[in-house]
DNA sequence: ATATTTCCCATGATATCCCAAATAATCCCA
DNA sequence: TGGGATTATTTGGGATATCATGGGAAATAT
């Protein structure tokens, strides 16, 4: 199924260098996908995926008015939008813009949700996990059919 | 139908290795499926599942409003979660994390919930039974629909 | 020329693999 | 039904591989 998973915290040496997860750059591999970065919209942190979800930003923008705040919104993001060249060790350099966008210092925490993941300063990405587990405590769980096994008739699998 | 039951007792080795019982391990192996394990949203406790629940969690992401708090919150599980990889005698390796977050030393309890299991420090399992137990006993029995588990297509569940 | 980036190799920490011992469950026959 | 033998499972430890990280040298740009 191949999904971004789990949260790593790496350093970033004095020469800007940070390790992507090996796991992370595992399902790039295999996918022989490059990894583009860009800054979120609604947090501070940066976020990582692949080619496809670039190309679906893309293509919700040609089919939206193109005078509309949307539009401007997706446009933001994807001139932050960074291809990443990663050494042989599979670090990539990250611009002063991103580290200054997502307020890092010297580690990074990759928190991986699915198809595409996150960097976070450590200690701010620890505060939201921290409220997200107390607001389920009192709220309670988002109901996501579980038990439900049942996909929509002619889904064979669900995973694309 | 093949699920999770009963429960197990193993300990952690100073490797941080730890077996998953048998009777488990044979579920996934018959579905020829990984394992994966998360953070318990609610609980001081590990979740373990099989890749569809995952699957459900990363595609009800998708379908949510990405500002929502729940989506923060599925978001933290599926940041958590780890695919495991066992070794050749069906063992994992738990990461700090997992052992931190679960307060284990070195025994875990694996108990079947289904179509997923729990691994508690069991000291603390069998409190929450006792306490479950005597719980049944003044407030009687959740009631049981047996028979109806299986939810017609077209019922959403109530969600949203 | 000087600064920055890219490539390459070294190192320590940690995870993985592989084989063996110990324990527990099951079987079989009396 | 009992109890010894057989097999399955769990546990342990050493060897090996992987990974994050650091630094020097080469390449590229300013």
């Amino acid at each position: 199924m191949d999904l971004f998973l789990s949260t790593f915290e790496n350093r970033i040496d004095k020469k800007g260098r940070l390790s992507v997860p090996a796991p992370f750059r595992a399902v790039l591999e295999r996918r022989r996908d490059p990894l583009y970065l860009f800054k979120s919209l609604t947090e501070p942190c940066l976020e990582g995926c692949g080619p496809e979800r670039i190309g679906q930003i893309v293509d919700a923008i040609d089919s939206m008015d193109s005078l509309s705040a949307e539009v401007a919104t997706l446009q933001t993001m994807l001139s932050s939008a960074q291809e990443m060249k990663l050494d042989g060790e599979g670090r990539m350099m990250l611009s002063g813009d991103f580290i200054d966008f997502a307020e890092l210092d010297d580690m990074a925490l990759f928190a991986g949700i699915g198809r595409s993941f996150q960097i976070w300063l450590p200690a701010r990405y620890r505060e939201r996990e921290t409220a997200a587990r107390s607001r389920a405590k009192t709220d309670g769980l988002p109901s996501l059919r579980l038990g439900g096994v049942h996909r929509p008739p002619g889904d064979t699998d669900g995973r694309r």
